[in-house]
RNA sequence: GGUUGCUUAGCUCAGUUGGUUAGAGCGUCACAUUGACAUUGUGAAGGUCAGUGGUUCGAGUCCACUAGCGACCACCA
């Protein structure tokens, strides 16, 4: 055997393993030796942002995925960890448009859609690169083969069949609607694309006509065609349903009196001016009382011709000059100050929006379709998370998903940026005669113009469950059943997904919609259960990011703790769906304790040349207490990491896994083992612990393993150990506890006292099991007499009674207070669970275990009680 | 405004359907260490589980209210 380093090195090693693995195929679950009936387990990536490399964000991702994956791989599961990026149209148009284009002071506008597209392709291909490499780097078992990007030849296919089969079924419209329209990006943003920003503006108080109205936009007063109050509104009861010819800047128009409960009797003056074209509310009002729409402000955010001598003016412009010219004809009533309230911004360039009429494609949450059975898209996905189909971890995320689901409206898909999928469509013609053409390809005859917009991200990210599945060309309509659907090839195997994991803050914005577009092409849900973790924030609790420059990048961190050390802290001490805090220092504790891994296998090979990992023990190997104790602690952790792992409890898993090899292996079984020298069950223990690290820690405990078995095989498709219930021995966990409280107390008498470490206290007792150990645990020489002489401080647990010779080192009177309070504390714990037993209602109602529990612990109190008093007493005689 | 989460040791957080004397890591203090361990080991100190009330034989855990902090959603002219 070589000298094995004294720490393990992790940068020495990872790329070699990842590559070993890698060579395997074992990534790939095809190549996996299963039997048939073998179940998959899948997790597809949610494909990170092709914008920028990764973050720790993704890091905790890949972590958390690839525990799950290993986990169920060595279950003997099919499984399978498909990777991928995402194109993200508008964030990554706009990193271009901001940093490589900028520079050199240019627009996007000024290269063209073509040249312009070169350029974002260029930049994408450099990040793409280095986000693979990180996601290799973070040690994730990904089976390369299947790869995919949102915006790959697959991908479009299947966005392309996906629009196509949605139009025919008519889920797909085409619409005038009011939008929120960025005027700088030139585009619509979907409703939560949009932010919110408090500021300060001012109200303005209008005479209009007969009423006197609030508005914090006069200059859409330009576009307004009726009056709304709330139903029932006393103050204007007579005017419901009446024309009104109103004065204005431009002369004077009609408009409407309408009654809507959307308004709120206590604002301004309870009646609202209605401007349909120019705002959400409005355009709601107008549809529902047949009220005529009047844009007035066009795309670039500016009033339009139809305004007089305000036609080209922006909306800030516009205002001002509208409220100058009302002033001067004494329309103004008057204008309140500091009046707060929310700008819609763009969240992408920050722009105030404008929400405008705009030809958009909408996807209809609404309609009932035929392959539901007359359900909607809206109510199939809120049914599948309803009766628990798909599982939220943690469950209260079930409730902001229907929450949400159910106030959905139609989804505008189209939006005016370059880079994304384009749509399948065609238009000739203008206004009425507009004539539309839907299909894969462009129609015959002159004049066609292709559709100029790109579909919203999120509609290609949508599909990313299946279309990374292979389809569509995996799904096939059956033909004796209409509407069912058959499937084929990867999509057979590994559709619905089990697990998809994913921060809550994109649980609309992505998850949501996974669930409509799988409904809708397969009618299956996309995957089982939704693992939400939270976000990862610095060591004071703030978001990382860059320009605060408190941001961890996960390549430092690995290149400085490796690789096993990230993972561990990103795993353990977080809990789903809540943030968790990470520093340094923690990683560095991680980095700790996968050195300290390392050296218990260094120290298992040094204690035996022969050593070697054993794959099982019988009880007869188990010579000692301490191997029975040992054995028994592992089989009891091999249960509780399983099933915390079937509960998705990882950070409970990789506590329980660290407390085991640490505290009960190392501090005292290693231990032991340096006085008693057997090696059998250290083989049995190591070749667990290796395994049950893996998912967590996989390059050292491969590192080992390869060591071990020189080659010959992977770790990383190893079984899970499974329990063996006939090694878990209540006994030896009892006698074992014993002699671990015996070595503590004495070592805390040695403490109390300042007695040296070194010194080796002399002992008497008339009889003493285990007593090699004990002596050099504790540091003790025990003398075994038949009759105690000796004056001494008295240490005993159940099957152990000693008596230190120490009289004279130690102070009588403190010890003597140290066994009293310990005394009273035991008796007011007697009394406490005798009170207990003796309530009538407890032993009614209680369960028997409770009560069974609660008796043995009065008993087990009595018994100490015991023990200390005779202590205390043989103090006094001393003394 | 609506929904939701959090408040447990100096700090960061666990605590699984209510049931041992409420746990861990880091930090602190003391001691030890040439023996597998960029350290590690041993021991100690440190908590009226945010507050009030309720349900229960029994509450950190369930309910109500209050306070502080956070998130998400909506957006009101």
């Amino acid at each position: 055997m070589p000298e094995i380093p004294k720490t393990y090195e992790p940068q020495k090693y990872e790329d070699k393993i990842y590559a070993l693995w890698e060579k395997s195929g074992k990534f790939n679950p095809d190549n996996l030796k299963l039997p048939k009936n073998a179940k998959s387990y899948t997790i597809i990536l949610p494909p990170p942002n092709i914008t920028d490399k990764l973050h720790l964000g993704h890091a905790s991702i890949i972590a958390i995925e690839d525990l799950l994956i290993r986990f169920h791989r060595m279950k003997g599961y099919r499984a399978l960890y498909l990777p991928g990026t995402d194109h993200a149209s508008i964030a990554t148009q706009n990193v271009v448009d901001k940093n490589s284009l900028k520079e050199k002071g240019l627009t996007r506008h000024d290269l063209g859609r073509e040249k312009f597209l070169e350029e974002v392709w260029k930049f994408l291909r450099v990040t793409q690169a280095t986000i693979l490499k990180q996601a290799r780097k973070m040690g994730g078992s990904f089976d390369w083969s299947r790869e995919a990007f949102t915006l790959d030849e697959q991908r479009k296919k299947a966005v392309t069949k996906m629009f196509l089969d949605m139009y025919a079924e008519g889920l797909v419209y085409r619409g005038k609607r009011i939008v929120n329209w960025c005027p700088r990006c030139k585009s619509t943003l979907a409703d939560d694309e949009v932010e919110y920003k408090e500021e300060t503006g001012k109200l303005y108080w209008i005479k209009y006509g007969p009423f006197v109205l609030a508005t914090s936009r006069p200059e859409t007063k330009l576009g307004d065609t009726a009056v709304a109050i709330y139903p029932g509104d006393k103050r204007y009861a007579k005017m419901v349903g009446k024309k009104f010819l109103i004065p204005g800047v431009l002369g004077e128009f009609e408009i409407t009196v309408v009654a809507d409960k959307e308004v709120d009797p206590k604002f301004g003056s309870g009646a609202i001016k209605v401007t349909p074209a120019h705002d959400f509310t409005d355009y709601a009002i107008s549809q529902r009382h047949n009220i005529a729409m009047k844009q007035i402000i066009n795309e670039d955010g500016k009033m339009m011709a139809n305004c007089g001598k305000y036609a080209g003016l922006t909306t800030t412009e516009a205002r001002k000059a509208i409220v100058a010219d009302m002033e001067k004809m004494g329309l103004i009533d008057h204008i309140e100050e500091g009046y707060k309230h929310n700008l819609a911004t763009c969240y992408r360039c920050g722009t105030t929006i404008e929400p405008i009429p705009s030809e958009q494609w909408f996807l209809a949450v609404d309609k009932k379709l035929k392959r539901f059975g007359g359900k909607s898209l809206k109510e199939k996905a809120l049914e599948v998370a309803k009766n628990g189909k798909i599982k939220f971890h943690p469950f209260r995320f079930t409730k902001r998903y229907t929450d949400w689901m159910s106030n959905l409206h139609d989804w505008c898909i189209s939006r005016q940026i370059w880079f994304g999928h384009e749509f399948p469509v065609w238009y000739k013609g203008e206004g009425d005669k507009k004539e539309i053409f839907v299909g894969e390809k462009a129609p015959k005859g002159k004049g066609w113009v292709k559709d100029p917009d790109t579909f919203d991200t999120w509609f290609s990210s949508g599909m990313w469950s299946f279309s990374t599945l292979g389809w569509p060309a995996c799904a096939k309509a059956s033909a004796g059943k209409p509407g069912k659907i058959v499937k084929t090839g990867d999509l057979a195997k590994f559709h619905p997904t089990q697990v998809l994991e994913t921060g809550y803050e994109i649980l609309t914005l992505w998850v949501s919609r996974m669930i409509m577009m799988s409904l809708f092409a397969i009618n299956e849900i996309p995957f089982e259960n939704v693992y939400l973790h939270g976000m990862v924030l610095d060591q004071f609790g703030k978001k990382m990011s860059k320009s605060k420059g408190n941001g961890i990048n996960p390549v430092d961190m690995i290149e400085k703790f490796g690789t096993d050390a990230a993972r561990l802290s990103l795993l353990i001490g977080s809990t789903p769906g809540n943030d968790m805090r990470l520093s340094e220092e923690k990683i560095a504790s991680y980095r700790n304790f996968v050195t300290k891994l390392w050296n218990i296998y260094r120290y298992c090979v040094h204690a035996d040349n022969r050593f070697a990992l054993v794959e099982k023990v019988a009880k007869k190997d188990l010579k000692s207490l301490s191997d029975r104790w040992i054995v028994s602690r592992l089989n009891k952790t091999i249960e509780e990491i399983t099933k915390n792992f079937d509960e998705y409890k990882f950070s409970l898993a990789g506590e329980a896994l660290e407390k085991f090899i640490w505290n009960d292996f190392a501090d005292w079984y290693l231990e032991i083992n340096k006085i008693e020298k057997k090696s059998k069950v250290l083989g049995y223990v190591l070749d667990k612990i290796l395994k049950l690290s893996h998912p967590f820690a996989p390059f050292v405990t491969e590192k080992i393993w390869q060591d071990m078995c020189e080659g010959r095989c992977i770790l990383m498709v190893e079984k899970w150990p499974v329990a063996d219930k006939k090694l878990i021995d209540k006994k030896s966990q009892v006698d074992f506890a014993s002699l671990q409280q015996v070595v503590t107390k004495i070592r805390n008498i040695r403490t109390v006292y300042h007695i040296d470490p070194g010194k080796t206290i002399q002992v008497f007792a008339k009889k003493a099991e285990n007593r090699e150990v004990l002596e050099k645990l504790a540091r003790i020489k025990i003398e075994l007499v038949s009759k105690i002489d000796a004056k001494g401080i008295v240490v005993a647990e159940k099957n152990t009674k000693l008596t230190l010779a120490l009289t004279d080192l130690v102070d009588m009177e403190k010890e003597k207070a140290r066994l009293e309070k310990e005394i009273t504390n035991l008796e007011s714990l007697i009394v406490k669970t005798e009170t207990l037993l003796k309530n009538k209602n407890f032993v009614k109602s209680a369960p028997k275990e409770i009560i069974m529990i609660n008796k043995s612990k009065l008993k087990e109190y009595s018994e100490k009680l015991k023990i200390q008093k005779e202590l205390f007493d043989n103090l006094v005689k001393l003394c």
